[in-house]
RNA sequence: GCGGACGUGGUGGAACUGGUAGACACACAGGACUUAAAAUCCUGAGGGGGAAACCCCGUGCGGGUUCGACUCCCGCCGUCCGCACCA
């Protein structure tokens, strides 16, 4: 065994084994510089083919990408090449969500700059974007940090404000302790805020809010016309708005009971069906009444203070245990004459911050299930239970659906909602204290959108507050508010707020010394218009009336479902705000959505129970052990990848080892979109794996093939023809598949034919006829032309091989020759009473009658009928044949 | 509690408007190639029975509609999500 020949056999497997592999990493880069270099995804907005505008939420640049990213930008980014092949003009564009508090943290922990974080974070990734091969107009990109994109949002808000759509508004905030900010009720998840985590206090505060109360109505019924929405997201969406009509009941207070000035007590209810049933009144611990009790009643201050202490979020007062303090105050109820309702402060009541005249207790509670009911139930429903002398079995058939009411007097056999009418307009009829009893009232759940945040990094709000004049918007001239660049963090706080020059400006309208407003902007509201903004991303006004005309809406949206109510139905009111300013001709930005599934992975923890890496695991005979020393590991469950729990896998390592395409396929295959995907190593590894082989079947049919563009042959032989349909039924299942994002399935038909392109080489032989040569390139070119948008790299790489000069990337989507699609033949299942039996292969266009006779002559089908008689056979031509005997 | 979605082999999943359940893939097993391994190529496979032809069972569970049900209806069980004073 001389050690001379090692070498050879050593340097003869290398060069096999070079010759055999495409290098996906380098060649990557040589496709993407090719598509830069002729400027093929750059979007004009003058152009005669339909447009086409595919979007994905853009990120936050953290500081590097992760899989959820490559799986949501890879689905955009087949949408996307698929439609421009399909003759759109699209426009694509990529940019950056680039304020908001991690930068401010990174400001504090590390003392750089929040700026220079920010953008060298937006550096790293849009070089990791770029890796991933995106069809992306990186002319356009914008990041809302920059001046000149928060500037264009100072002029909008600036224009809301003149259009009446920005209110000032002191109200009870939540108080985010540790990150020394205010959070809207959407932030605070279980009484802690969703960022920090920390137990959210409340407090006064008065606060920059945005009207979106005022679109309430709109943005739920427009919900009806989105029809290219998940429908969980539009169900979501009704949800949160919450509209619910009820009846705003004026009830007289007993003289003596009530503190002066409450003679009347407003309450709404959506229930006043139930007010035979009523078995007390109860208020917020805010409320007016509530206060002035208070202010003579330390028991009540102290229930009062006691319910400050939770949230003010509607989730958050649900899971309250419910509590209620007894005022002493008495209602006289206006039904019963003589009957007297007690009134609770209850800490389950909500303060309405919608725009009412004077603020109401929001609800009345009936007494339905509550032992402290003075009277019977007003309403039985046929499943309900509960206390009281309910009559479930009242009449003589068994209730179903609502049922109707009881001992309800006036109201007695009305269902509920004829109920609720019959008690609105008999207190309409009434008077109190000159007013009509009850009144008609739609009210929403959904509240007026707080934007102001005590924070440095975020779009200033341009107005200045003066001693004499109040409060002054920047006129439109000195715009923009630009941040200070010279801020420090070694204090808590706001940085704008204790700059030593920067908030100290001349009151605009009268000249003397005025000061800044320091509160900055929410960040969804940076993300509120920015797919506008892309439409026109360097003018001097925030939108192009033409290029907004042009592109908006949407056509196709693509982002994660935990955006399902804030960020979408912010930008559907700005949108609707945009239009009434004249900075849009749309209401709704988006016409088409698609909420991804999350990125998984399998969790690990070392034997002191430790989070690790999978990077550092590795499996050894079957068990999983750690790469390095071989120590066991503990195998979790499969959970979203996150970095507290270290199951993340780093796009930019599989990148560089496999190749952006093999992270593009991965995404794509075998999981809905919809749905989560599990990140493995071993579907790397078969995503990988599979793409060399495209490769290497595409070399060999490009060397067993027809030339490019060699005519149809007019002989084709039965294997000839076989790959010729398989070729054109992928085009066709592939082209729908797409259109329906059922990525998962596209990529099924695409190794379906990749499996007949296989066979065809190997009946091909080495001297193949003509037609099957020229059904080996038609596949190849097939096979290459429909992946193109899922692996781009590796189609360009193909179309080379295949002896093109041109790239995939321009080239039409390839159409599907229908003749092909149907067969002469076909086969049919032959059931008798429901069982398959047998199969059938009859022409496409036999009749009825045929089909029957040459069902029935068949000896499965024979046998199965055992000589009993037929009674019936259904035939379905093309479908089925069913026997019943 | 209300509303919604989902439940299919060892695994991810497919199945168009009710018409051959399990496409395609992963993992697995066998074979070819190799000194060997990797890679690659070929073959097999829902479960059970049988030498085979075939037969029985099978889409969470129980009913129903239908010639025929993963698909439609009713009732359960389970998982997930959203919402929620009450209904």
């Amino acid at each position: 065994m001389g050690w001379i020949a090692a070498p050879n056999r050593l340097t003869g497997w290398i060069e096999r084994m070079a010759a055999d592999r495409y290098d996906a990493p380098k060649r990557e880069k040589h496709w993407q510089a090719a598509w830069e270099a002729k400027g093929i995804f750059q979007a004009r907005e003058a152009d005669s083919r339909p447009k086409y505008y595919v979007l994905e939420m853009f990120p936050y640049p953290s500081g590097r990408i992760h899989m959820g990213h490559v799986r949501n930008y890879t689905m955009g980014d087949v949408v996307a090449r698929t439609m421009r092949a399909k003759g759109h003009n699209v426009l694509h564009p990529m940019g950056w969500d680039a304020f908001g508090l991690p930068a401010e943290n990174a400001a504090i922990e590390r003392g750089v700059h929040p700026a220079k974080w920010t953008y060298d974070n937006i550096a790293t990734m849009r070089s990791q974007l770029k890796s991933m091969g995106l069809s992306l107009d990186w002319s356009r990109e914008l990041a809302t940090c920059d001046l000149e994109y928060y500037h264009q949002q100072q002029k909008l808000f600036l224009d809301m404000l003149a259009a009446g759509l920005v209110d000032r508004k002191t109200r009870k905030v939540n108080w985010d302790p540790v990150d020394n900010t205010v959070l809207a009720n959407e932030q605070v998840i279980d009484g802690r805020g969703w960022r920090s985590g920390a137990l959210v206090e409340q407090r006064e505060q008065p606060e920059w809010v945005f009207k979106i109360t005022d679109y309430a109505q709109d943005l739920l019924d427009a919900l009806g016309d989105l029809d290219r929405w998940p429908e969980k997201v539009r169900l979501m969406q009704a949800n949160w708005i919450g509209r619910s009509e009820g009846l705003l009941i004026r009830f007289e207070t007993i003289a003596g009971t009530a503190p002066d000035g409450h003679s009347i007590l407003e309450v709404f209810t959506t229930r006043p069906d139930t007010l035979y049933g009523a078995a007390f009144m109860a208020v917020a611990p805010d409320h007016k009444l509530a206060r002035a009790i208070a202010s003579t009643n330390a028991q009540a201050q102290a229930f009062i203070d006691e319910c400050h202490h939770h949230g003010t979020s509607a989730a958050e007062l649900e899971t309250l245990e419910k509590k209620g303090f007894d005022t002493g105050v008495r209602v006289a109820h206006p039904m019963i004459d003589g009957a007297e309702l007690p009134v609770y402060i209850a800490n389950f009541i909500l303060m309405e911050y919608a725009p009412a005249p004077s603020s109401a207790a929001r609800r009345t509670t009936s007494a339905t299930s509550n032992s402290r009911a003075p009277m019977a139930p007003g309403s039985a429903r046929g499943s309900a239970a509960g206390g009281g002398r309910r009559d479930i079995r009242h009449g003589k058939e068994p209730y179903t659906g609502d049922g109707v009411l009881i001992n309800s007097d006036f109201l007695d056999g009305l269902s509920v909602t004829d109920a609720k009418t019959a008690m609105a307009e008999r207190l309409a009829a009434r008077t109190v204290a000159g007013k009509p009893q009850g009144v008609r009232k739609t009210e929403f759940r959904l509240r007026d959108w707080g934007i102001s945040r005590q924070r440095y990094w975020g779009c200033p709000i341009p107005m200045i507050h003066c001693e004499t004049c109040g409060i002054v918007p920047v006129p439109a001239a000195d715009l923009p508010v630009k941040l200070p660049d010279d801020v420090s963090f070694d204090v808590p706080g706001n940085p704008l707020d204790r700059h030593p020059t920067w908030k100290h400006v001349p009151c605009p309208k009268c000249g003397a010394p005025a000061v800044r407003e320091t509160d900055t902007m929410d960040t969804f509201v940076d993300s509120s218009w920015y797919f506008a903004r892309f439409c026109s991303p360097r003018g001097d006004v925030p939108t192009d009336t033409d290029a907004v005309g042009y592109w908006l809406p949407v056509d196709q949206y693509i982002g994660g479902v935990e955006h399902a109510i804030l960020h979408l139905l912010y930008s559907r009111f700005f949108t609707r705000a945009m239009h009434k300013t004249g900075h849009a001709a749309v209401d709704e930005p988006f016409r088409g959505l698609f909420t991804q599934g999350m990125v998984t992975h399998e969790t690990y923890k070392d034997a002191d129970g430790k989070w690790m890496l999978p990077e550092d695991v590795t499996i050894k005979d079957g068990k999983a052990v750690q790469a390095k020393t071989g120590a066991p590991v503990t195998v979790g469950p499969v959970e979203s990848m996150s970095k507290s729990k270290k199951n993340v896998v780093d796009p930019d390592s599989i990148i560089g080892t496999f190749g952006a395409d093999t992270a593009r396929w991965f995404m794509l295959s075998d999981t809905p979109p919809e749905r989560d995907i599990e990140w493995t190593a071993g579907g790397v590894d078969g995503a990988y794996r599979f793409l060399q082989r495209v490769w290497r079947l595409v070399r060999d049919a490009a060397a067993k093939g027809a030339g490019p563009g060699t005519p149809v042959p007019s002989e084709m032989g039965p294997e000839a023809e076989a790959l010729r349909r398989a070729t054109h039924k992928t085009i066709a299942g592939v082209t729908s598949a797409i259109d329906k994002l059922r990525f998962n399935t596209a990529v099924a038909q695409i190794y379906e034919l990749a499996n007949a392109l296989s066979a065809g080489l190997q009946v091909a032989g080495e001297q193949p006829k003509d037609d099957l040569r020229f059904a080996l390139r038609e596949a190849a070119e097939g096979l290459t032309r429909v992946s193109a948008p899922m692996v781009p790299h590796l189609a360009e790489e193909c179309w080379a091989l295949l002896g093109h000069d041109t790239l995939v990337a321009e080239k039409p989507w390839p159409e599907a020759d229908l003749a092909l699609l149907t067969e002469d033949t076909m086969t049919i299942a032959v059931q008798v009473n429901g069982k398959r039996r047998d199969e059938l292969t009859i022409a496409r266009d036999a009749s009825k009658e045929d089909i029957e006779a040459q069902a029935l002559k068949l000896d499965n089908v024979v046998r199965a009928i055992g000589g009993r008689k037929i009674k019936k056979v259904v035939v379905v031509p093309q479908r089925i044949v069913n026997v019943v005997a």
